[in-house]
RNA sequence: GCCCUGAUAGUGUAGUGGCCUAUCAUGAAGCCCUGUCGAGGCUUCGACCCGGAUUCGAAUUCCGGUCAGGGCGCCA
């Protein structure tokens, strides 16, 4: 008999019903005469019952041999009728908790092994390592919340599509054999047999070609991109990764930010049956710098830096005097309110703070107490009285409130300001991880300059369009970023369209006409045939959806991810390959161990 | 490349120089039990990441390594 219905799919209303249900044995009891078998699949969990005294027809011995063999895990089919469960024993943590399914027929469909890890609804401290969960992910996946994950991933990127089709979007495959390009991240390379020495890389991310989708007047392109970067691991980072990714003709920014505060909106009410509030707040990179210290602030709560510079610049204080000596410097303020901090930053604690900051890479941290009327630390004596109100005065200092300063080079106190407030948030329990708080960080700089060398980098990259004449100092870029929590989900921009423009884009970014032309020139010459003003973005799908879910890490909603090491615990790879196949590519490996210098000469 | 944290039965853990022939739970195997639901009871099985050092004595301290995770660098 085939199966009739799921394993989540029974109800009272099916009472009375020869069925059939197959799944996986999770847990089972045996009572010496009846017993029972929870038997799980991907909906849901019901309950088998066998009953010596009611087998409504089915062959007692054969039921009882074949449930013997019911390991746990293992796949298995039963046939049985519904039945009402015994009063007072219905399960209401289950939503087939009412009924059961009195066994009549019990077949094994294959056998588990003993599973290396426990499959239920557990304990997350009765979870394995996670070395033992991707070594057997197949497994993992049966666990529910694993397995949901994807399922909630799955909804996600299906109304993505839905409204991206409902707005005219098509969705284009762009090549996975690509061209490789030197600058950005390393690329993870492919070997051409036909063309022996030369490589195809895989994309990073489609950029180049979906710029040439619109030049070919595709209009509005997405696609569900696998981009490939051959750099380290993080929790949020993996060798490869999906992104939503956009492009559209004959727009300006607002219109990529408002089709996705569309996109985002639409998503919110397919997952959740909610409204969210847009437009998103908007927050300019130099605001988003000074006052959060981050070019991805978390706005689910304040505690913005305040500079004070201008104020303690005259106090006869050593330690201020002799920082804003020199240039570039800056003092800035934290008020840590009273009614946000209580009494939670006594003493040990600020110290704890102080030292935090010092790992960051700052001398120290200075710190007072206000008071009724004045404020109060070590170090208040070098300040006037003038000094202190102007100070009280700007960072709106109240009775109890405790504030801190960071002093040094601006640089280096707005990063390390940045990260003190975050580390505050924590100790405070600011954040509330149900709270999803979107922004726009707007008015991007177009470079970014390494203050070492002087040499110019793309703030976004180098395919971003100037908001001012390029010579400008601190020239502005079409760039955007959207950010949720404290997190960069992706950057859009209007690209360039004009292949001067470009060309020169790219000279100011260092690379050689040569170099333009070798690695850019097809894309420059397609810019040359009317190419239409475009712009687009692409969304971090795996960090999105995980944000959403809570999780630690993007491993816990992909599928099948690599492991910090970028290793896939479940198949092995990478892994050598055999000497015939290196050779028809004509590749000799030089890994350590595998030369043979005899071999060689 | 660097920094931090960790590694004890299949799984999750306790154990900070001798109370360790290593704790507890879960699991597996077996037995008992007719209404459980991560059933319960009894019995049995099963482990100190590797190498070196210190010590009368090391799971425990030290050094080196391996593996795993988090971070810095890197990720235009």
């Amino acid at each position: 008999m085939k199966r009739t219905h799921t394993c989540g799919e029974l109800r009272s209303a099916d009472i009375g019903k020869k069925v059939c249900v197959q799944g996986w044995v999770r847990f089972s009891r045996d009572h010496g005469g009846v017993e029972f078998i929870d038997l799980a699949d991907a909906y849901g969990i019901t309950q088998l019952v066998f009953d010596p005294e009611d087998i409504s027809g089915g062959d007692r011995n054969s039921i009882s041999e074949a449930l013997r063999s019911f390991t746990r895990e293992s796949a298995v089919s039963a046939e049985g009728i519904v039945r009402k469960r015994v009063k007072g024993t219905e399960d209401p943590k289950n939503k087939t908790g009412e009924i059961e399914v009195l066994i009549t027929k019990a077949d094994v469909l294959n056998r588990s092994r003993t599973p290396p890890f426990e499959l239920g609804d557990q304990k997350e401290s009765v979870l394995p390592g996670e070395e033992t969960r991707l070594r057997y992910r197949y497994l993992d996946l049966r666990r529910p919340e694993v397995n949901e994950a994807l399922r909630f991933r799955h909804r996600f990127v299906k109304a993505a599509r839905e409204y991206l089709d409902k707005s005219g979007f098509i969705e284009v495959e762009t090549p996975m054999l690509t061209k490789s390009t030197p600058e950005g991240a390393r690329d993870f390379v492919v070997p051409s047999r036909v063309h022996p020495g030369t490589f195809y890389a895989l994309p990073q991310s489609p950029q180049l070609f979906k710029q040439l989708l619109m030049v070919g007047s595709m209009d509005r392109y997405y696609q569900v991109a696998r981009c490939f970067r051959d750099e380290d691991s993080r929790a949020d980072r993996q060798p490869e990764f999906t992104q939503l990714d956009m492009e559209m003709s004959f727009v300006e920014m607002i219109d990529i930010q408002n089709m996705i505060e569309g996109l985002v909106a639409y998503i919110w009410k397919s997952l959740y049956n909610k409204k969210l509030e847009t437009p998103f707040e908007r927050i300019s990179f130099s605001d988003a710098m000074n006052k959060y210290g981050s070019d991805k602030p978390d706005l689910r709560y304040g505690l913005p830096m305040i500079s004070v510079t201008d104020i303690v610049k005259d106090a006869e204080y050593d330690i201020f005097q002799k920082i804003l000596s020199k240039d570039g410097t800056a003092i800035v303020g934290f008020n840590v309110k009273h009614e946000i901090a209580g009494d939670k930053i006594g003493r040990n604690e600020v110290d704890r703070l102080i030292s935090f900051v010092k790992s960051a890479g700052l001398g120290g941290m200075t710190w007072m107490r206000a008071t009724k009327d004045s404020l109060d630390s070590n170090i208040v004596k070098y300040f006037t009285p003038e000094i202190i109100s102007k100070l009280r005065e700007r960072l709106d200092a109240k009775e109890g409130d405790l504030i801190l300063m960071l002093a040094g080079p601006k640089k280096n106190v707005l990063e390390t300001g940045g990260l003190l407030r975050s580390k505050l948030a924590d100790d405070l329990e600011l954040t509330d991880k149900d709270t999803f708080k979107f922004a726009w960080l707007v008015d991007c700089p177009m470079f970014e300059v390494d203050p070492a060398s002087g040499k110019k980098d793309p703030f976004h990259h180098p395919f971003v369009l100037p908001t001012t004449p390029l010579d400008t100092e601190n020239a502005g870029g079409a760039s955007f970023d959207l950010v949720l929590n404290g997190i960069e989900l992706g950057s859009g921009s209007i690209r360039i369209h004009d292949p001067e423009l470009q060309r020169t884009v790219f000279k100011m970014l260092g690379i050689s006409e040569e170099r333009i032309d070798e690695n850019f020139g097809f894309f420059l010459e397609a810019l040359g045939y009317g190419a239409p003003p475009h712009g687009g973005i692409a969304l971090g799908i795996d960090r999105l959806v995980s944000i959403l879910l809570g999780k630690e890490s993007i491993r816990d909603v992909i599928a099948f991810p690599k492991n910090k090491k970028a290793q896939s615990l479940l198949d092995g790879s990478p892994q050598k390959v055999d000497d015939e196949k290196l050779e028809e590519l004509q590749i000799i490996s030089m890994a350590i161990g595998d030369i043979d210098i005899e071999d060689i000469e």
